[in-house]
RNA sequence: GGUCCGUUCGUCUAGGGGUUAGGACGCCAGGUUUUCAUCCUGGUAACAGGGGUUCGAUUCCCCUACGGACUACCA
């Protein structure tokens, strides 16, 4: 009989979450609800020094937009609580002060300077120092010294950390579900702290206490955690408890060049590493959201990252995911994180956004521009919606129609604007003139049959008159155009290019 | 430096002892659109290298190279 599924996301507040920190909430998220599962938000607030104003806000915001909503976490309290672990202070040193009593742990008095001192020496020499089974007789500590001299260091208040006493000799096989089994010999791994002198747990031990007080089941987490998984599992048997079982996510790399994306590479690439936009004193980080990007576009593009279906099914919405996702099929190598698919996906959901929604998303867009228009924007809009990967690309492949062109494209104008074309677009505004049904129907028939009917080529009229209208060589179909703009403004738009023609 | 993890088209990836190594993005070409874009069709392009095992390895094993993460009283 399997226990229910409980899986949590632990994000630091030390800043925005970027993307590869909303994949993880994601695929833990698709993994609960695959399962039937809970999926919890906990904040891992331990360490004061690094703690962001905001940023606890913009990660509940972040998750919100996105629509991974949470069963558990910050305001939304289940039987677990609290869900910040600086709420939860009070629970941790009894169990580092339990693991002290059965010997897994030890009191530590070294001070910072004095461990940096040891590295800078190790460093010199081309060595490594690690605090573990070797040394840490030699070193200032409850298993160097004597009980006595502990007992009369601690009564005097003297700072200390606990430390991890680690095994000596032995071989670990950790198990990880898109890795597999791995080995390590635990006289590689260092005596970690796991209760700061400030009084706050470190993450190894405030993890593994919550982990364990919330029921996780699943640990699933970014690779950038592999090193710690001994330690881990060494902390559950020292405690004797059951380990969860854990799965490590790929790493999502820079688009170009070498390494783990990090928060710059936006401004290097021109492209979004942030969900959300994320203003420090400084600087300001450009968003998904902001950037005009449908959360549904991203969070496709985001689970495709590192995972598939095995199938050629790429596009999925977050309720085909959560059937579909599977964490046996998640990659092992990392991933380079492309732009321009991300973009190719927001093309993709802009088309499938329900009209109505677009129009008015377009609305506030011109609104923001001081245009209210009297024409009939829906029109245009479905006119022009398939070029457009944003709400912002409808407005460059529409904006002739709220505004009339100043100047003509040059190259097009010394193609399209010949000796005749003054008097060839005199005869479109004679016909137009006398047109009373505007359809872009009738408008095309009207003007073709005049075309046609007098021998000249079809280039020699349409090209000038598409440049009068829009100022430039693009955009839909010239009657389409002129039967939104409308008799009098098409009408004034061809004869303001004759006037400046001649 | 040490430890661990990884390596299929430029990128995301499927596949898996015998395949024309498949798809998507990008790019290129053609078609549609008397424009531009979209769209459609087609094309380009990959098993890191070397040893094994095997009748046969891209697939399994080992080594090398390369990439990545970690190596804090940060998470």
């Amino acid at each position: 009989m399997s226990q229910k599924v409980r899986v949590r996301f632990a994000p630091s507040p030390t800043g925005p979450l970027h993307i590869g920190g909303v994949r993880t909430a994601l695929f833990n998220y698709l993994f609960a609800k695959k399962h039937g599962g809970d999926f919890l938000l906990r904040i891992e607030d331990t360490d004061q020094t690094r703690y962001v104003e905001g940023a606890e806000d913009y990660i509940v915001e972040a998750l919100n937009w996105l629509n991974i909503p949470y069963n558990e976490g910050p305001n939304k309290e289940g039987n677990c609580g609290p869900y910040k672990q600086s709420e939860r202070q009070h629970l941790y040193k009894e169990y580092a002060d339990k693991l002290i009593s059965n010997g897994k742990a030890y009191y530590a008095f070294d001070t910072s300077e004095e461990l940096d001192a040891h590295r800078k020496d190790h460093e010199t020499k081309g060595k490594t120092f690690i605090y573990n089974w070797h040394n840490r007789l030699k070193l200032k500590n409850s298993l160097s010294l004597s009980p006595e001299a502990v007992e009369k260091k601690l009564a005097n208040g003297e700072e200390y950390v606990i430390r991890f006493k680690s095994p000596e000799g032995k071989t670990l096989h950790l198990n990880d579900i898109i890795r597999g089994e791995m080995q390590i010999d635990t006289n590689i791994l260092d005596d970690k702290v796991l209760f700061k002198s400030d009084g706050m747990p470190t993450y190894h031990l405030a993890n593994i206490v919550d982990d364990h007080l919330m029921k996780i089941t699943h640990v699933i987490r970014g690779e950038e955690w592999l090193p710690s998984l001994a330690l881990h599992q060494l902390l559950y048997e020292a405690f004797g408890w059951d380990a969860p079982k854990f799965a490590h996510l790929p790493l999502i790399m820079k688009p170009v060049g070498k390494g783990k994306l990090s928060k710059r590479d936006g401004d290097a690439g021109g492209f979004p590493v942030f969900p959300l936009e994320w203003r420090s004193e400084t600087d300001v980080y450009k968003g998904y959201r902001e950037e005009g990007y449908l959360p549904e576009a991203v969070v496709n593009m985001l689970a495709l990252l590192g995972w598939n279906p095995g199938t050629e099914q790429e596009i999925f919405s977050l309720k085909e995911l959560t059937e579909a996702f599977d964490l046996e099929r998640v990659n092992k190598a990392g991933a380079k994180f492309d732009p321009e698919k991300a973009k190719w996906f927001q093309h993709h959901y802009l088309q499938e956004l329900d009209e109505n929604i677009l129009v008015s998303k377009f609305k506030d867009l011109l609104g923001t521009k001081n245009i209210f228009p009297t024409n009939d924007v829906s029109k245009i809009v479905s006119l022009v919606k398939e070029r457009a990967t944003f709400v912002s690309d409808v407005w460059e492949q529409s904006s002739f129609f709220f505004e009339a062109p100043k100047l003509y494209d040059e190259k097009a104008a010394q193609k399209s604007f010949k000796e005749d074309t003054p008097q060839l677009l005199q005869k479109v505004v004679d016909i137009l003139n006398e047109i009373d049904d505007f359809s872009a129907a009738t408008l095309s028939e009207k003007i073709k049959g005049w075309i046609t009917s007098t021998g000249i080529g079809f280039g020699k009229v349409m090209m000038p008159l598409r440049l009068s209208l829009v100022g430039e060589m693009k955009g839909p179909d010239v009657f389409d155009i002129i039967s939104i703009l409308g008799k009098k403004e098409a009408i004034d738009r061809i004869e303001k290019a004759i006037q400046t023609m001649s």
